[in-house]
DNA sequence: TTAAACTTTCAGAAATTATTGAAACTTGTG
DNA sequence: CACAAGTTTCAATAATTTCTGAAAGTTTAA
């Protein structure tokens, strides 16, 4: 399979990339080729394409469905399996989060919640929880937060994104439509 | 210096996610230790409770000063350098968002507008180009929105944060509010 | 200026992670 | 069933990253 100069500057730097974004650098570049690409493509091609081997592309591949990055599809009378990036980059974004999210904050949140449930005994014991607390506390708005966000419908996540800063005109504006409500509990 | 055997689980997680959040093992432990630590800390401490050497503590140091995540303070009358988590735990976040932004965003998106500035030839380039620009939209959307996100202040952003998907029920409001001068345009 | 007290550097060793490629496995077909 | 066409596995090796510790560097103060 050919790849353009312009294609192979974007595919390898997906590769350099990738070890900051949680996968090596054969699985970015994998990765990135099955984005920009059209068709479904063999591990076959994969491999010659980036000069990497069989093996190598295989166990890529496995970590990108890990990932749910990927698919397979087949092509009829044909027994190879072809793979593609799956879904819009909008999708892709949302995967990704989620997943880091899996393998970056929930076991921090659950090793928190279960040492918040002692009760700190000495007074460095009660500075170093609360300082834990701070950041389970934290960590939960954010997932909170982006779980909310992902529920949006991508019109509605448009017009929230567009609002940027605005969104404290917004806010004010909710103030005094609701302020007498939450102030009278 | 002593360590409780819950701070002892904390530091230690932080040295194993610190792998995943961009630093390595040790930085992820000095810098753990740092935080729910009252009093400044000595290198010699860092490295004799960690079991860590000198070299790397002053290693270590340097790079969460390059983050941005400790700060030297002194002692009267003593030439040691004492260390200490700076801020609060927003704060951290804060610089661990623009930090990573800086590396792993940044980079990405200049690349990006460098590939779209040129016009595609053939077919499957319009295709990468526009995945290329997609891309390169999100990443610009999620940059802008992140740093609306940050000028808030802290009030404004917990308004914010506790709206979750309430959002969309201002978003509503402020649809009736201001449709018919958004129609008119 | 010297010496003590401290910090940084960096070459080499250790540990970890990524990659290859040959062998084992799987699946569809004649 | 036997074989061809494919895929996966995994032990060995390569590449990369982290860590150590001794040497070099820096700073303060007498």
């Amino acid at each position: 399979m050919e790849i353009s100069e312009k294609n192979k500057s974007f595919v390898y730097h997906f590769g350099e990339m990738g070890s900051k974004w949680g996968f090596n650098r054969t699985v970015g570049q994998m990765y990135a080729l099955l984005v920009i690409t059209d068709k479904p493509i063999t591990a076959n091609e994969l491999a010659s394409t980036l000069n990497i081997s069989r093996g190598n592309v295989s166990m890529g591949i496995k970590e990108l469905q890990a990932w749910k990055l990927v698919q397979v599809t087949h092509v009829p009378g044909d027994r190879k399996e072809y793979y593609n990036a799956i879904g819009s980059v909008m999708d892709m974004a949302n995967i990704v989060f989620e997943e880091r999210r899996k393998r970056e904050v929930d076991p921090t949140l659950s090793l928190l919640r279960n040492l918040l449930l002692d009760t700190p005994e000495t007074e460095s014991e009660v500075y170093a929880q609360q300082r834990m607390k701070d950041i389970h506390d934290l960590l939960e708005m954010i997932t909170t937060w982006a779980s909310e966000l992902q529920k949006l419908t991508p019109e509605q996540l448009n017009t929230v994104m567009k609002l940027g800063a605005g969104v404290t005109k917004i806010l004010s504006v909710k103030q005094a439509l609701f302020s007498k409500k939450e102030n009278e509990h």
